[in-house]
RNA sequence: GGGACGAUAGCUCAAUGGUAGAGCAGCAUCCUUUUAAGUUGUUGGUUCCGGGUUCGAAUCCCGGUCGUCCCA
C-alpha cells in the first residue's frame, strides 16, 4: 500500500484510503464478503405498519447515497435495486464508541448493511431506526455531485455505474427497459412461441442488406461474419418443425454510430407457421397492448420529438405503401409503375419534394427516399405501412394479385420504423431468384444451406422483426439510442492508472 | 467520411490576452427528527495533450486525442 502524504484534506482518494488502512489495522474488514439483505428498501418499507413504529426489524443494504449528521443522531440514505431508503442512526442507542466509528469511518458512495425497526419520522418518511450497522465494501472515490448529478455525456456512458448511482431518471429509463424485454418474453410465451438461440459467427451474413463485422477463427483458420439479422437460422427451425419460435438477439452491424444507430444492437425476430403478414399485424398488436398495461401504465404516451401524444389503443391504421407516395407526390404517380414514364416521372416527383435521386440509384431506391425523408418522419400514430415493393425485401412473399409487391407491412410509430413483418418467402425457386437479382455479381454472399433447407419445405409462415432498441426510445420518450443502451460503443480510451 | 461545437478542482459551472474562482463534495468546528439540512472556518488546479504567436495564453493560431450535434 501506498504512503501517504502529511495534508490529505485536500485529497479524497487518499482521506478515504487513510480511513481503509485505518479499518484494516483495526482488524476491520473493508471488503467483505457478504452481508444480511433481509429486504430491498421497497419491500422493507411496505412491511411498515401505520402508527406501529418499531415492531418490524429489517436489514437492509446499499450504498451511501446521502449523509446528514447533526450532533448526537443523523439520518442518511442508502439505495438499492428498489431505490433509497433512509436510515436513522442515533449516539443514544448505537453508544458513544460505534456512533464515533460510524461519524468516522464512512464516506459517501460506501455500501453498507444495517439492522433496526422501522418507523415515521415525524415529516412522515419510512426510516430504520438502526440498531446495528456494518460498511461492507469501501468506496475510495467520490461520487459525482448529487443536486446536478452526472451530466457529462463521455462520462455516462463510459463509467454507467455513476450514472445509475446518481441519476434516478436513467436508473428508470434503463431499468424500464428490462421490463419491456420481459413484457415481450411472457407475450411471446403465452403464445406458445419457443424462444431459440441461434450462432452469432456466420459463415454467410444474411436476412438484411448490411455492412458485416469480420472475426476470424484461429483453430478452423477461417473468417466468420457476426450476424447482421437471425433471419435465415429461425427459418431452418421453421423447417425443422418449430412452428413458432423467437430469438431476442444482439445483431452486429458495420455502419456508423449516431443517435439512432449503434453498431451492436439487438433484434426481436419471431416466426409463426401456418400465419401471414396479417397474424403478425394481431401479435404485435398484442405485445404493444401488454406493454402499455405491464410496463407503460398508460395506452398513451407523449412522442418525445413532436410533442404530440401517440395511441396505442383502438385500431391502428393500416396504408398502402404508394398510396402514401401518391399523397406525398400530389398525383397518381402510382399507375405508371411498370411504364416507361414511370421513372422520370419519379425523378421529377422527388426533384419537386428536395429529396435526393441520383443517377446511379434503381428507380425503387428514389421512390423509397421519398418515403424515408417526406412520409415516415410523419407518421406518429402506430400505422402498418403495407404492400412495399418486392425490391426492398427480397424474402417476403409476393403478392398475388400484384407481384411487383410484396405481402409485407411496416409498423412505423413516432416517425420510426418500429416493426417489420411479412409473409415468408417459401418458395426456393423465387427465393434463389430474389437472392440473385439482390447479390448481383457478388454471389459468394447467397446462403446456398439456406435455399437448401427451403427445398425440405418451409411450411407457410408469418414472420416479424423488431428493433428493441428503437421501441424503448419510443416507451421511454429517450432521445438517443444511447440513451436506452447500458454501454454503448465507445472509441476506446487508453486505461488511465 | 465532411461540418459545427465542446473539454477548467472529485462533480456542476464561472473567468475582456493581465494574480484561475463559486456551489456541492473534502478537511476542521457546533448541532439528537433531517429532506439539496443548517452553522463557523478552510484545503484543493499539468485549464485534455503537443507545438506556435505574445512582455504575458484557460482565452489567439496550428496539429492531435476524446466527446456531442448535424450532414453523407
Amino acid at each position: 500500500m501506498s504512503d501517504i502524504p502529511q495534508d490529505i484534506s485536500h485529497d479524497q482518494y487518499a482521506v478515504r484510503l487513510k480511513k481503509l488502512q485505518d479499518l484494516r489495522a483495526a482488524g476491520s474488514d473493508p471488503f467483505r464478503a457478504n452481508c444480511t439483505q433481509s429486504h430491498f428498501s421497497g419491500d422493507a418499507k411496505a412491511l411498515y405498519v401505520e402508527g406501529q413504529d418499531n415492531l418490524v426489524t429489517v436489514s437492509v443494504a446499499g450504498r451511501l447515497v446521502t449523509f446528514r449528521v447533526q450532533g448526537g443522531s443523523s439520518f442518511v440514505k442508502i439505495q438499492d435495486q428498489q431505490g433509497p431508503i433512509q436510515l436513522y442512526f442515533r449516539r443514544d442507542v448505537l453508544g458513544e464508541e460505534r456512533y464515533g466509528e460510524f461519524k468516522k469511518s464512512l464516506d459517501l458512495g460506501d455500501i453498507i448493511g444495517a439492522t433496526g425497526t422501522l418507523f415515521k419520522t415525524k415529516t412522515g418518511e419510512i426510516t430504520v431506526r438502526v440498531d446495528a450497522f456494518t460498511l461492507v465494501s469501501k468506496a475510495l472515490r467520490p461520487l459525482p455531485e448529487k443536486w446536478h448529478g452526472l451530466t457529462d455525456a463521455e462520462q455516462v456512458y463510459r463509467q454507467r455505474y455513476l450514472d445509475l448511482i446518481v441519476n434516478p431518471e436513467s436508473r428508470a429509463r434503463l431499468m424500464m427497459r428490462s421490463r419491456i424485454v420481459a413484457s415481450i418474453r411472457h407475450t411471446l410465451e403465452s403464445r406458445k412461441f419457443l424462444e431459440v438461440e441461434t450462432p452469432v459467427l456466420e459463415g454467410v451474413a444474411g436476412g438484411a442488406a448490411a455492412r458485416p463485422f469480420v472475426t476470424h477463427h484461429n483453430a478452423l483458420g477461417t473468417d466468420f461474419f457476426l450476424r447482421i439479422a437471425l433471419e435465415l437460422r429461425l427459418k431452418r427451425l421453421l423447417v425443422g418443425g418449430y412452428d413458432r419460435v423467437f430469438e431476442i438477439g444482439r445483431i452486429f452491424r458495420n455502419e456508423g454510430i449516431s443517435r439512432k444507430h449503434n453498431p451492436e444492437f439487438t433484434m426481436l425476430e419471431v416466426y409463426q407457421a401456418y400465419s401471414d403478414f396479417q397474424g403478425m399485424m394481431d401479435l404485435v398488436k398484442a405485445i404493444f397492448s401488454n406493454l402499455c398495461r405491464d410496463v407503460i401504465g398508460t395506452f398513451e404516451i407523449k412522442h418525445a420529438a413532436s410533442g404530440q401524444m401517440i395511441n396505442f389503443a383502438g385500431d391502428w391504421r393500416t396504408v398502402r405503401y404508394f398510396d402514401l407516395i401518391d399523397e406525398a407526390v400530389g398525383s397518381k404517380l402510382s399507375a405508371l409503375r411498370g411504364t416507361e414514364g414511370y421513372r422520370p416521372a419519379v425523378i421529377e416527383a422527388a426533384t419537386k419534394l428536395g429529396c435526393e435521386a441520383r443517377d446511379d440509384w434503381q428507380t425503387f431506391e428514389i421512390v423509397n427516399e421519398i418515403f424515408g425523408k417526406k412520409i415516415e418522419p410523419a407518421l406518429i400514430q402506430p400505422t402498418f405501412v403495407t404492400h412495399l415493393p418486392k425490391e426492398l425485401c427480397p424474402l417476403a412473399k409476393l403478392n398475388q394479385q400484384d407481384p411487383g409487391l410484396i405481402d409485407v407491412f411496416e409498423l412505423c410509430i413516432g416517425g420510426m420504423e418500429v416493426a417489420p413483418a411479412y409473409s415468408e418467402q417459401n418458395d426456393p425457386f423465387v427465393q434463389r431468384e430474389m437472392f440473385e437479382a439482390q447479390a448481383g455479381e457478388e454471389k459468394q454472399n447467397i446462403d446456398h444451406d439456406f435455399l437448401l433447407a427451403l427445398e425440405h419445405a418451409m411450411p407457410p409462415a408469418g414472420g416479424m422483426g423488431v428493433g428493441i432498441d428503437r421501441l424503448c426510445i419510443l416507451l421511454t420518450g429517450a432521445e438517443s439510442i444511447r440513451d436506452v443502451i447500458l454501454f454503448p460503443s465507445m472509441r476506446h480510451s487508453e486505461n488511465k492508472g
